[in-house]
DNA sequence: GAGGAGATCGTCT
DNA sequence: GACGATCTCCTCT
């Protein structure tokens, strides 16, 4: 029985395309962890396109490297990098094999195994009110190092897993939730290409990341 | 609630 | 040896 309800697997085609495509697709869709446990979800409610050797704020801008090699690989597979010395960020792979491509997940709204993820990231779920609020939500998944450890995601564990198989832990589906209104910012935390608006998020969500919740004037 | 600084280490030059 | 697609804590208002 699926606590989610009836939901769709998605292809390597959907990823299969440009970034800012499957960025923008992808806001209102749920990533799904399965564990021993318990089935850990989350919708996605915020993403930023990174556009490959063109893209001078993507890790693909200066070629190939063994630590960026997913993101030249086929599309739908998970890159995952170590940054700041902490934390972990979830990145899936877009466009053909030999171009690369990629989408940052950047935040999540938390919908199942809430509980599971909180203890994941060390926030204190004491009494079942504490799951009604939306401070104590935030710390959950709202920020891509957050989303990384609510999921348990580590490069050693994730790196280049496939979204898109039913044999990996890690998949992202459709459960038919259709998002009102889609907004579109400049990244968040990076130097070059800073202006370039390639972050996406739902208008008026609670748990989109970062200062920048609505666009630049 | 907002702003600033420190933590901490893999990757690339 | 420098830096980074971040988070948390602390201080100030």
């Amino acid at each position: 029985m699926n606590v989610l309800g009836r939901t769709t697997l998605l292809k390597a085609e959907f990823f299969n395309r440009d970034p800012r495509t499957v960025a923008r697709a992808l806001i209102g869709k749920l990533i799904i962890r399965k564990t021993p446990h318990e089935m850990l979800a989350g919708r996605i409610v915020e993403t930023e396109a990174y556009l490959g050797e063109n893209d001078a704020a993507a890790h693909s801008a200066a070629g190939k490297t063994a630590r960026n090699a997913v993101l030249f690989g086929p599309p739908g597979i998970a890159y995952v990098y170590f940054i700041y010395g902490n934390h972990y960020c979830l990145n899936v792979s877009c466009m053909p094999d030999g171009v690369a491509g990629g989408v940052l997940f950047r935040a999540l709204e938390p919908v199942s195994g809430i509980r599971e993820m909180a203890a994941a990231r060390d926030v204190e779920i004491v009494e079942d009110a504490d799951l009604q609020k939306i401070s104590t939500l935030k710390k959950i998944s709202s920020g891509p190092g957050r989303l990384a450890g609510a999921l348990g995601v580590t490069r050693e564990r994730d790196n280049e897993k496939s979204f898109v198989s039913a044999r990996w832990d890690l998949r992202i589906v459709d459960d038919g939730y259709r998002v009102r209104r889609i907004l579109v910012t400049p990244r968040i935390g990076i130097v070059k290409a800073a202006e370039e608006p390639l972050r996406y998020f739902i208008a008026g969500n609670l748990f989109v990341s970062g200062p920048r919740q609505v666009p630049a004037e």
